[in-house]
DNA sequence: AGAATCATGTAAGGGGTTACATGATTCG
DNA sequence: CGAATCATGTAACCCCTTACATGATTCT
């Protein structure tokens, strides 16, 4: 039988997507336009949502019950629709913020949305979550170093000192950047 | 205006995943099934297709006219289809395997399979392709490098930090490891 | 006898995209 | 006066996924 194995990707998860307007909401409520303002100015080299995307999620959102809306008419304006999270949507958000990335493919879109909901609301463990992050990413690397050794076929062992490359990369940015920012954040308050 | 942009995404182009099909049939006409079993076996880390995905493909290609197909029998086994490369898939094909990509998303993706490619179908230009890859990143490195500099906000400098770190690593590998491995399957013609 | 291999697909769905529709208002 | 902003969506498509269907043969 050839492998039907998809090289560890996400799935079955809610997508990180959703996590990103969960963590905007968390701030109080807002309504779709005003979310993707957010997004564009504050997390524009982080994340990007398409509007259609948008409306899309956040109907899900409230169908999945993690967020309630109201609309709200106005006079000079179109009216809008102002969407809530309720007490389960706040914990699921709370969840997937302090939980470090377990496939390496999200560190990259996910991590960095992380750190920055900890500084943007003011949640204390962000230390926690980088030296969590760091853990995984050292021991997924260990895996490759160990793989590349028993390799023989000299392509398959660039392939596994590519990925330890990257890591290596990102554990050096984690050691220095992300935990001198995260204490920061950390120590005011 | 919500800026609508994508974050520099492919899109438009073929997807890799055809190129990589054109590199397996480089090598002489297959059916679907080899095809299948030669990328488990040999890009198993660098490149993953799911059988429904792989025939739909190759329906495409045919009907793309980069590829054509004939059905063969067997007296033992179901019957088979075997596709061909034709002349313009062949030039797609070298196409792309010469030009560097562009989009760092997909370096980690593209890279290595054209690599792979190089070294499978032994062509010559291999150093070339690095170099030319090098050269890309390090442009790229440098536009965050300055971005850095010139942001404010602390969150959005680390992200730079975090791209430039990433590019790093990879530049850190393609000098070493990407150099040496191209220039020895150069010389082994 | 049952599992794996050979071999080709269909069906349904998931997450995302671009392009477009609509309509008032304010800015240059 | 035309462009951008505010505000919410629909429609169509794209790439890819899992689950399933089919049916013969060979390995354990």
């Amino acid at each position: 039988m050839v492998s039907e194995y998809n090289g560890g990707y996400r799935m079955k998860d809610k997508p990180i997507t959703e996590y990103i307007l969960l963590g905007a909401l968390m701030s109080g409520p807002m309504h779709g336009y005003e979310i993707l303002r957010f997004l564009d100015a504050d997390l524009g080299w982080t994340w990007r949502v398409s509007t259609s995307q948008l409306y899309a999620l956040l109907k899900r959102l409230e169908s999945g019950g993690l967020v309630t809306s109201a609309m709200e008419s106005q006079d000079t304006r179109p009216s809008k629709r102002v969407f809530s999270l309720n007490t389960s949507g706040k914990k699921k958000f709370m969840e997937w913020l302090k939980q470090p990335s377990s496939y390496v493919r999200d560190l990259r879109t996910e991590f960095l949305a992380k750190i920055f909901f900890f500084r943007k609301l003011s949640v204390k463990g962000s230390p926690v979550l980088v030296y969590d992050q760091i853990k995984v990413l050292e021991s997924v690397r260990e895996r490759f170093v160990k793989l590349r050794k028993e390799e023989l076929d000299h392509y398959k062992r660039m392939v596994f000192g590519f990925k330890t490359a990257t890591l290596n990369g990102w554990l050096d940015w984690l050691e220095k950047e992300a935990v001198s920012f995260a204490k920061e954040i950390e120590t005011n308050l």
